[in-house]
DNA sequence: GTTAGTGCAAACCTTTTGCAGCTCT
DNA sequence: AGAGCTGCAAAAGGTTTGCACTAAC
């Protein structure tokens, strides 16, 4: 499991290795991908119902300052809050589907040739870098047309502002 | 001014123009880009005293979902807020320096590609897309290394943590 | 004249901070 | 032993909501 690595980079850092880190290193790294704060404190609580929310929140604002863990925001589909990740190699861009909420990953060398471009015109040193994309999956173009007919069609009250009702998106 | 646009555009969606909203559309589109709900609070103020944040956000919100206006979060540099600016026809990346803050915006055909690219692949649907990059502009690439080397050298307290802290980014 | 939009106050949600006590190393 | 970490409570920061009043069309 790759949370050994997370492990070692930490201690080599000398940072303790206590028992609620282990609880949360070993959920970030094994859960599936992009959980929330929230969401992680309510796993770590099954284990150790002592756990304290705060703990949860030093714990992941630590991962992201030592660059162990990128933060995400997914197009704030579920809110405000953000979401976390084990840093990859490999950079990738975050394609979220605004219906559904499904979020894939999508890798290519357009993002790493655009990583080389932002170096070579500013002279920038880049620490990091974060691409997301809203949308609409294959799967939810056809029912967000059903959706988008019947609400036109429907509710004869408001006239103009129905079609624009339809591009809003869920905060 | 291309103010006049949006406004077309809420007008054709049956949306009310008032003054403060005329207020808020010239503010965003004329002020450098890149305004925080606050700032553009602040600003709006000026030249309506009676302008309630609360309107800020509603609009803000309202030009979201209609697709008018773009929202950033520029690496959450200054904080969680949400950065807005109008949206533009040609796609851009947001390079962020996390010292001084400077946002510089990059256009090129990576970005075109790898929209392309999640399009075919996933059969996806883009409405919105976002890159934001985080790291040290030319001029502040110099300073920091100094600025490292300075906490390196004098405070001997702790030993291994000084070492880490020197990858802390602000938040 | 309607209905959308505004202002005000209060709520909300996520995240941070202060401080006393606990625990890794 | 002792600095680092945790838990608890409380605060902070940004944004949203309920409701009565106002103003745009």
């Amino acid at each position: 499991m790759a949370a050994i690595g997370i492990k070692d980079s930490l201690k080599s850092q000398g940072v303790r290795l206590t028992r609620q880190r282990e609880i949360l290193l070993e959920l970030i790294d094994k859960s599936g991908k992009h959980l929330d704060a929230e969401t992680l404190f309510e796993l770590a609580q099954k284990q150790d119902p002592k756990l304290n929310r705060v703990t949860v929140y030093r714990t992941l604002k630590m991962l992201k300052e030592s660059g162990l863990v990128d933060e995400l925001d997914l197009m704030h589909m579920g809110g405000d809050q953000h979401y976390y990740e084990t840093r990859l190699k490999q950079e990738h861009a975050h394609v979220i589907c605004l219906r559904c909420g499904k979020v894939e990953e999508f890798f290519g060398e357009p993002l790493q040739k655009l990583r080389r471009q932002v170096e070579q015109h500013f002279g920038f040193q880049i620490m990091l870098a974060r691409t997301e994309i809203g949308g609409y999956c294959a799967h939810c173009q056809v029912l967000r047309e059903q959706e988008v007919e019947a609400a036109a069609a429907l509710p004869p009250t408001t006239t103009a502002k129905r079609r624009s009702a339809t591009a809003a998106v869920a905060k």
